[in-house]
DNA sequence: AAAGTATATGCGTTGACAGTTATATTTCTC
DNA sequence: GAGAAATATAACTGTCAACGCATATACTTT
């Protein structure tokens, strides 16, 4: 599952959404979201594969946790867009980029 | 459609990039895409719906062009999770924003 | 009429997503 | 060690949509 994949699911944002806060056991994230339990948990898995979330044991808690370097991907992927409206260079940029 | 959700399909990612050098007739796009002119057609349909691309008429010609802005809406979106791996402040901020 | 493109249609495969229920696993508690 | 808690995984069902192909057709402009 591509970060890209992972993120066309909702649920999958929502649940980043609520690890922005900080880590949070599984079930705190069943109970925050409108799913069932194994509903949940495969969306979890889904955000593991692809490197969104990680997982630690506590007692008999996972702990999940946001995982930044993948998201930091993604905004390497959007950089070589960025330009295009960082500036207002966008047509010349274009023309000069087509003909390398 | 969502961008994010046209964002998950790797031949879209790949319209994108081409649309990066500069704007192009759908023949062009077509061409450079290994599918068929319906399946290309279809998916740069997405795009639109997406508001990631816009289209221009030129003469019997459809002349597509990448709209930034909506990047720009998802460049919005990882604002707020930039900071995760802008600084190293991660776990206290985690906590700040957890309780605010 | 021809070119360029979009849309429609039909088909087939595959996967996503939801639900439910059950079970396996690990750890904690008594 | 029994049993409960927390979670993952499995298994099954069902629906719906994505994606590919191919072919056909509609539309607009030349």
């Amino acid at each position: 599952m591509t970060p890209f994949e992972a993120l066309a699911e909702p649920n999958r944002r929502r649940l980043l959404d609520l690890l922005r806060a900080g880590e949070r056991p599984a079930g705190e994230l069943v109970a925050a979201m409108d799913l069932s339990q194994p509903g949940v948990s495969k969306h979890l898995k889904a955000l593991r594969e692809a490197g969104l979330v990680s997982v630690r044991a506590d007692g008999q808690q996972r702990i999940y946790r946001l995982e930044a370097r993948k998201l930091a991907d993604l905004d390497l992927w959007l950089k070589p867009y960025r330009h295009f409206w960082a500036d207002h260079l966008d047509a010349l940029e274009a023309h000069l980029e087509r003909d390398q």
